[in-house]
DNA sequence: CGTCTGACGATAT
DNA sequence: TATATCGCCAGAC
């Protein structure tokens, strides 16, 4: 199990996507910074290999708010968030002014 | 090492 | 608003 997913910069975007509130959605560039990961590609390669693990990872969007997850988990996570009231524009698309999220501050850091 | 791929993002057109 | 292009970067091989 010597997962390139254990070691710590997948331990803190997985942290940091854990945080999105419920009826809130954030991007991945917004991860990628606040985890202090690579960039946003790192986060998509972190969701698309994180089966089971108990993550909001319906809650992650394109910096346009658009869903980008390939396939059925694209219809999957449109679901997850109506779900959880998050509503649609016409287009399919995600106001990131209303339901966007952004995180307090950097994972591992406290506020001082 | 070099090359390719991708659940991205910013910018130009 | 949509598409094209480029920059970016971890992983796979």
């Amino acid at each position: 199990m010597a997962d390139v997913l254990e070691s710590p910069v997948y331990a803190r975007i997985y942290a940091t996507i854990r945080r999105v509130p419920r009826g809130r959605v954030c991007t991945y560039g917004e991860i990628a910074r606040a985890a202090g990961a690579g960039g946003p590609r790192q986060v998509g390669f972190a969701l698309r290999h994180s089966f089971d693990r108990r993550l909001p990872w319906h809650r992650i969007l394109n910096a346009a708010g658009q869903i980008r997850a390939p396939g059925a988990s694209g219809a999957r996570q449109r679901a997850l968030l109506a779900a959880e009231g998050v509503r649609f524009t016409a287009r399919g698309r995600i106001d990131l002014r209303r339901f966007g999220w952004v995180a307090p501050w950097p994972a591992g850091e406290l506020p001082r």
